[in-house]
DNA sequence: CTGAAAGCGCTTACAG
DNA sequence: CTGAAAGCGCTTACAG
């Protein structure tokens, strides 16, 4: 900038007013500026400029697989309303590893990200007060913040479930299983609730061997659902409580030579091709990052009101195997 | 920094010393300026830093969509060798659209990104002369650039086709049709390329009603599909150009009496689970994107011979649909 | 072991 | 209409 104002033989105050196209400079001027800038390739560091303006126009967006079909479009809608505001969009997948998740908040937050929207790995955000307190504004997604009161976008998880089973149960079902991933992870929590819920709201009985909680690994849910299929009164349904444990409940179910009805938590490409076609309780991915993002401009175009909860609701769509009858 | 300083009764140099874990600081001294550190909530701004250090530590990510199942992973490997040089990702979608591929990468050059890695939507990146002249490493990924010399790291698009499309002819069929995406996008011209040399290559005639190259929603896609079926002399056999072809391809061929062989460029979840399984030609999404982060983190490092072009090579995954002989 | 000065590339607030 | 000075929050190069 100093070289280009050399150069056009004006002072720095002149090339930035061109730069930024601000009034009050001569046509001649602007053209002599503009030479110089293309004679020499001048191109504006934003990131100077910023540190004396005082917003980066960007934000952060931590969650915990980049490449996972949910999250992916959800990424996606954050991406879009981000845009929209003229803002850049940092992300990073923390693998549901607390620490990670913490080392990419912080980092987003030296660079001084305006805010942030974080899928929760970790169970408690206190190491973000200090960040909050000095004024980046943060909204959880899919998950709420650990130890902090802090504005959250969510599926109603506990309901879409109660929906699901009570939908098996409608269909005859008195034994049926619960798959869902690790219990510290809260959507997990909240799906197993909403399955006990519709059980007891039926007056059915649960045995704890028929509900199993653990990582998502095909070869761990591959287990989980063969034992609840053996022994003398084995399941006749069950309740995915995930996109991953669908998909490897399929892969089993299709061995399997009674028929056992599925319903899972989370909508997935092909669902409806796949024989029987998967009844799913979807949620709204793009409706969760778009609301989340919103929510997140909101607060920074200075939106202070209270930490708000958003949730947003399920969707039951019947495709076939969750209306399989029991086996007699 | 000055707050702290003052605070702590140091000047600024020795603050800037304990934040960095420089040698040279008295236990004591160190005591001192944490506590000023942590009293006054003190928090290093890296932009601060990086203006005056040189790089930024950020890369810049554009590709089509980051929602889509194929980029998505790509993305996802480009973030974690990004994570092992300690490097942030700035990501954007261009939706395909070259205007806004432009934007974004000139915006991720504003914030003076160390390099990019782009998935070109636009077919003519001499908008990128500046700034690689100024030192914004590049690496092309999935396509290569257009109207200038550069990095770029792709799959073997003709030789995938051509080997799925003499898998088809090896089964029996000689009407064999092929739907593509846009001719303007480097791969689906590519990937032509295959079709008509492995026709060639058997001796075997060309009709151009059995291609059909456009965007890929669904309703396009369904309506050549459902022509090249039509008439007397209908195609036995279908080679998808892309992911997005093949499983719209599934949903109409699901409706079809006779059967229809397909093969599909690009794997994608479930393909085993359907009825027939789908015969893919796959590609590496992960190996693509890792690639290009890595020969642009070697350019970073100072490797500067001249523009190199990797080719990863694709995988017939054979399953059940592209062996289905032709109708009689 | 410690710090004052200069500077990274811009903008703000002001004066002419 | 134009520009010199100060400053954003840090680090570099140097001196003590």
């Amino acid at each position: 900038m100093k070289d280009v104002a050399a150069r056009a033989g004006v002072g720095l105050k002149t090339v930035s007013r061109v730069v930024n196209e601000e009034p009050g400079v001569t046509p001649d001027t602007i053209q002599r500026v503009r030479e110089a800038i293309d004679a020499l390739g001048f191109r504006r560091n934003d990131s100077a400029r910023l540190l004396r303006t005082g917003r980066t126009a960007s934000i952060g967006l931590v969650l915990e697989d980049l490449a996972d079909p949910f999250y992916s479009p959800l990424s996606r809608a954050v991406e879009e309303v981000a845009r929209a505001h003229s803002t850049l969009l940092f992300t990073g997948s923390s693998a549901e590893n607390a620490e990670r998740e913490q080392e990419l908040v912080l980092a987003f937050c030296a660079r001084r990200v305006d805010g942030l929207v974080v899928v929760p790995a970790s169970d408690d955000h206190r190491y973000l007060e200090p960040e909050i307190d000095a004024g980046v504004s943060t909204v959880f997604v899919d998950r709420p913040a650990g130890g902090i009161d802090a504005d959250v976008v969510l599926s109603d998880s506990a309901g879409g479930t109660r929906e699901g089973v009570a939908h098996l149960i409608a269909h005859g079902h008195r034994r049926i299983g619960f798959i869902g991933d690790e219990l510290r992870i809260h959507t997990a929590n909240e799906r197993l609730r909403g399955y006990r819920e519709a059980m007891a709201a039926a007056g059915l009985p649960v045995s704890e061997e028929w509900i199993s909680m653990g990582p998502t690994a095909p070869e761990r849910v591959r287990a989980a659902l063969t034992a609840m299929l053996a022994g003398p009164e084995p399941v006749t349904a069950l309740f995915a409580g995930n996109n991953r444990v669908t998909v490897t409940a399929v892969r089993v179910l299709v061995g399997e030579l009674r028929p056992v009805a599925l319903v899972g938590f989370d909508d997935f490409e092909l669902a409806d091709l796949l024989r029987p076609a998967v009844t799913v309780i979807a949620q709204d991915a793009v409706g969760l990052g778009r609301a989340a993002a919103k929510l997140l401009f909101r607060r920074l175009d200075g939106g202070s009101d209270k930490p708000r909860r958003i949730e947003l609701p399920t969707r039951l769509i019947v495709r076939g195997s969750g209306e399989i009858p029991p086996a007699p």
